[in-house]
DNA sequence: GAATGTCTTTGTCCGGGCGCAAATAAAGGT
DNA sequence: ACCTTTATTTGCGCCCGGACAAAGACATTC
């Protein structure tokens, strides 16, 4: 029972490649090249000519993006099983943000006319990446309506609850965020300054619904934070 | 040459039915269905079982986004030659936005098997939708970046800008956005509140970079917006 | 284990921008 | 013309949350 410890509570990502036989899939990634990435390694940086797309089979990128005054939000954390970069395939224009592996990060990439190759060869890909592009236009528009709507307090338990479903573990007491969050990230993230998200935190711990550690979150009261982030 | 005057300065929305021969977009219009939206219209709301993807032919639709407290976000503003609520198609579930009619607005409705049928038929659609979603994401990805790190004077500068790009009509002494658009709109856009657009709007007025009425805006002096957005 | 670098906490200050109220202006209805 | 409704402007007070400083906690390296 107790193997259930360091389980991965991550929702079954929705797939690229769903909907193929085995053999398709085989072949669909035997037409990729595999790459492995060090933590904080770069992939591609925003405004770089988009020539790749990118399948993460283990590992997590983090997409962020500047503006002129080379001030960063971050976009999002791209897990197991997930596609980034599809922009790349469809226009021939450089990538909008910018990809850094969070943690020791395995992918495997398709260049563009390997990638038309499939997606003609097998439409269900297509529907699927489109699928998988609604999902994200999705994701993005309610995090447009939290940042629009709510406090940063809400924003920031938002935050620790998708994370959470994203790349929660189970650990003793809760549920850890298995990716490398420092207050500067999360702020990143919402749209805040690590001033704020630092006392924010603190005051949560306080209160017992979450354990922190340096760039480690674990939630110990979810529910807590769920009507937090409803009601404020 | 005065016959400008009153002429779209639209950029050509990105279509989905492009690659079509002429004969073949007869028949995929010919299978959706027409209808007409007058001004303030409800399409669909949040929440609503989604069936149908729907085409804008003239006018404009408003798509928003509530939160639990009724706290409302303009997601975006859907054009002439746009498509909107894919989601429909691909996924059983609900609408995630509300749509009403900005203005009054002519629309081509296709239900889930419709749609389906024609992206089987005709893979360029599924590749045109793909495309399209992928703008959509980026676009509110820079949308994103700039909540997260401008202040308002320079997000209410860019929705300007951007609004004029998409439904701008030149008129005598500078562009016209042609959206009714009032300031409780522009603050729903870009997550502050009507009072301060309204401020810096007069603000600008006073400087002579826009016109203003009532739901209306013209900008006479873009370059002093861009400008402004660009720098703070 | 000393030194260095990074991340985090906490205090203080203060200003951008929100909330509210009240006045004004423009459109529409009868 | 009058009334109603809806949009906009403006003044004022206040507070959330940003800016900055300084110190503490934790890792890593030599």
């Amino acid at each position: 029972m107790d193997t259930d410890i360091g389980t991965s509570l991550q929702q079954p990502a929705l797939e690229a490649f769903n909907g193929l036989t085995p053999d398709q899939y085989a072949l669909v990634m035997q037409k990729g090249r595999v790459k492995k990435l060090q933590a904080k390694a770069y992939l591609f940086h925003q405004g770089d000519p988009a020539v790749n797309c990118f399948l993460v089979n283990q590992g997590r990128l983090k997409l962020t993006k500047l503006n002129e005054q080379g001030k960063e939000a971050i976009i999002r954390y791209v897990g197991p099983g997930e596609l980034t970069a599809a922009v790349a395939v469809l226009r021939n224009r450089t990538y909008p943000v910018t990809a850094e592996a969070a943690a020791e990060t395995n992918l495997t990439l398709w260049d563009k006319p390997a990638m038309m190759d499939l997606m003609h060869q097998y439409p269900d890909i297509t529907i699927n990446l489109l699928s998988m592009a609604l999902e994200r236009l999705d994701e993005l528009q309610q995090r447009y309506l939290e940042i629009c709507t709510e406090q940063v307090d809400q924003r920031i338990a938002r935050s620790l609850l998708r994370f959470m479903q994203r790349a929660g573990v189970k650990v003793p007491h809760g549920i850890k965020i298995d990716i490398p969050l420092s207050r500067q990230n999360i702020a990143d993230y919402t749209g805040t300054t690590l001033f704020t998200v630092s006392r924010t935190i603190s005051r949560w711990e306080k209160r017992g619904w979450v354990k922190s550690g340096r760039e480690s979150i674990i939630v110990t009261d979810p529910h807590a934070l769920v009507q937090f982030a409803e009601t404020g």
